[in-house]
DNA sequence: GACTCCAGTGAACAATTGTTCACTAGACTG
DNA sequence: CAGTCTAGTGAACAATTGTTCACTGGAGTC
């Protein structure tokens, strides 16, 4: 449980409240580290565990479907930022790919919590959450269409075949936030390895694209 | 709702059981089309909805764990009912993969909430559910591992490189799932219908896999 | 220093929940 | 036909739920 927010009653009035929704959702976050889904969590128990009475759950949010939302946006903000991370480090040579998962990865192991509320909830949320994830998902699909397209190596795809291949690379991702965040378990072999694996499946991806010719070709 | 078992006391007494087990698993089934995830979902909701009393539940499962333990169970083995259909066909000329996908589809159209409750708790579920899947997925990763292995045209890998693009072919249909089963929405233009979409990106796969030349390589 | 505003309080509510228990009636077994 | 077994019943329980309402007390404003 957090602490009360109203034991520290030095702040500005704003910032106070800010800090309160942030604990709302840290308690959300944190309801959800025990492999409960966010859909389970009642009202009561989300403000219980944030130190504030249920009734003060609604000074900040409408609904939980709304503290979902904000979950959203949250962890959205979060990916957008590593994404541009990633892009101003993409010129480095040696593997732009090795450099971009590991700077993924660290982000993900950083905001451990917020990934796992994405990944748990890609598929599982309620309507709206489901709707903000693929909203998300789809401003992520255009932004590494916009990147594919100026990639040397990829000039001879046509739009369709950009989105097609933008589209099976986030997918990759979103479908291995889940390895990436339930407990490590027993130590892997090495070639299992989350980071290993996902650079390789990335890999088998560009070079697919690199050797490919042309939509619907069955050739060999 | 469904029918009151209790009104049609004809069949043998096993039998009779059996159906309503199966009314508990539809009714079940039949709640999430809503949109709603499993985990949220009541056990005097599930037994209302199966047409019998709250404490008739107990007959058939210990919990909605135990429940959702045969859910998976069930869409389960339609899955590996599946991949036997696909296999048997694999010898058609003519683009395996596309065959492949079709037969898939199908049966995916063809048991809808099944799949739907896979696609939505894959992640979502409790934590003996989500392990539950976690073994339907590595029984069928390792399946496409021998499948593979018998492939001429990938002779070239050995057995880690084999199953890190087994996982990325599982996780690529898993991961599709979901828009295989949601509300087709607004008419799609026709190069981002699921179907030639996961066709596409598992040609893109194959395409890597085949000239691949090693764990590790970064060459351009 | 008086006044307003509003984040958080606390009591109350009708509903719904999971689980228990003793029960009934029809299908099975001898 | 008598007797057992058991799928489904119905009442009862303590807990928890979402939401309402009138409230308080300190920060912000004039």
């Amino acid at each position: 449980m957090q602490s009360h927010a109203r034991l520290k009653p030095l702040q500005p009035r704003a910032e106070q409240k800010l800090q309160t929704r942030h604990a709302l959702m840290d308690a959300a976050r944190s309801l959800m580290d025990s492999g409960r889904g966010f859909g389970s969590l009642s009202l009561r128990e989300v403000a219980r565990c944030a130190g504030i009475v249920p009734t003060g759950f609604y000074r900040h949010f409408e609904d939980m479907d709304a503290l979902g939302l904000a979950l959203i946006a949250e962890v959205g903000e979060t990916f957008r930022e590593t994404i541009r991370q990633v892009r101003h480090h993409e010129f480095e040579l040696g593997g732009v790919i090795d450099a971009s998962v590991r700077i993924f990865l660290d982000a993900v192991a950083a905001n451990r919590s917020q990934f796992l509320f994405l990944a748990r909830e890609q598929y599982g949320g309620s309507l709206l959450v489901r709707q903000a994830v693929g909203a998300l998902r789809e401003r992520i699909t255009a932004d590494l269409v916009a990147d594919l397209a100026a990639m040397p190596k990829l000039q001879h795809f046509d739009a369709p075949a950009q989105n097609v291949i933008a589209d099976l690379v986030v997918k990759t991702v979103f479908a291995t936030l889940p390895e990436l965040i339930d407990p490590p378990a027993a130590p892997l072999p090495m070639h299992a390895s989350p980071e290993v694996k996902m650079i390789e499946q990335l890999r088998f991806i560009f070079i697919g694209a690199k050797h490919w010719q042309g939509l619907g070709q069955t050739r060999d």
